[in-house]
DNA sequence: GTCTATAGGCAGATAGAC
DNA sequence: GTCTATCTGCCTATAGAC
């Protein structure tokens, strides 16, 4: 029974999100078209079609595969035995490695996009920052209670700022190569919250 | 002699960079056409290229203008008789001005889109930033040395920060209402860097 | 599932009249 | 400077054969 893989999506859907997440990721959702797609893939933009009914079902599809691929990262970190202050660069490093394959984060690059995209692909792209931002307020606050973790104010405050300091991050680091921009934001965002004994 | 107005770029030209900037800073440079340009001034496709031989020149007298104005900007600021906490404030207040009117920093707009964009406007892009970052690094310096300015490391990361955060801010509250998420981010960068009492 | 063929539209761009 | 008219090409999308 090939057609039924279960959880993980595979055979062709799934190498068609694969390079059209690259795309996307590298150059916008209006920035690729199912032509791109289909002469990376080897097949016709018609069979495209075939998997995904139009571009925009094929844009909600990768937003929603992003997110739980995201979320099961996040979850990876909550579960593992380390300090928050781990947890904290562990999470940065997740931004770091996109980066390294020179692509912006998903979501990222479609805020930007935001006014051109339908309703469907914008409530995720909410989503996916709503979780995203939960889920740090929720290692934030027990990091600062358990004591690896210091600063000031509201967690949602805190999170909002290193989401949006990662993400203008990656934004910033694409006209000039390579990681020392985000490399430069990451170890601020670990010294700024980091409870560290220089901390004076 | 109607033709020539010096410096400041006056007449259909400049109505077609107002029109075309503020498409692009809401919907990005892949998001826009020439039809939307033209139909919005009242003149055709046709005539646009008259002032403006193609889409590719039109994008980058869009970055050189809006450089020359945010280079403006950040020299009152400089010129300004204040503290370099005021001042910092005061350039943080630049790109909330600019998200009010629901708009994103151009080059940051630019800076996603830029694995499509052309040598020339890639090239305008990296200048911008790097004008930008060298202003924030001296206001840094000098307010550090100066007394109202506290921060740890070297400035250029400091200001590398301060620019990332600010742009993702802006990008990420997209998908949000209003200027919630870049308020939040304003606040932390000014407690940050800022010398507070309560800096302890 | 993938193909060929094609529709219908919009993109950026040009020629030449006024 | 702006127009009409047109070009060429790419876009998303569909119909129907295999």
């Amino acid at each position: 029974m090939p057609t039924s893989r279960a959880k993980v999506q595979a055979g062709t859907a799934a190498e068609i999100l694969d390079i059209a997440e690259r795309l996307v990721q590298r150059r916008g959702f209006n920035g690729f078209s199912y032509a791109d797609v289909s002469s990376e893939l080897g097949i016709t933009k018609a069979a495209l079609h075939y998997h995904f009914a139009g571009k925009a079902e094929l844009g909600e599809s990768l937003i929603s595969r992003y997110a739980d691929r995201f979320g099961a990262a996040l979850a990876a970190i909550g579960a593992a035995d380390m300090p928050a202050s781990d947890k904290l660069r562990a999470y940065c490093d997740l931004y770091r490695r996109t980066l390294l394959d020179e692509r912006m984060c998903l979501c990222g690059m479609l805020a930007a996009e935001y006014n051109t995209l339908n309703e469907p692909m914008r409530a995720a792209i909410v989503k996916f920052f709503d979780q995203n931002q939960n889920w740090l307020a929720v290692l934030l606050d027990e990091g600062r209670r358990s004591g690896p973790l210091s600063f000031a104010g509201p967690v949602e405050q805190a999170a909002q700022t290193i989401i949006a300091a990662l993400e203008g991050a990656m934004l910033v680091a694409r006209p000039y190569q390579g990681t020392a921009v985000l490399d430069a934001v990451i170890d601020r965002i670990l010294g700024d919250f980091g409870a560290e004994l220089s901390r004076s």
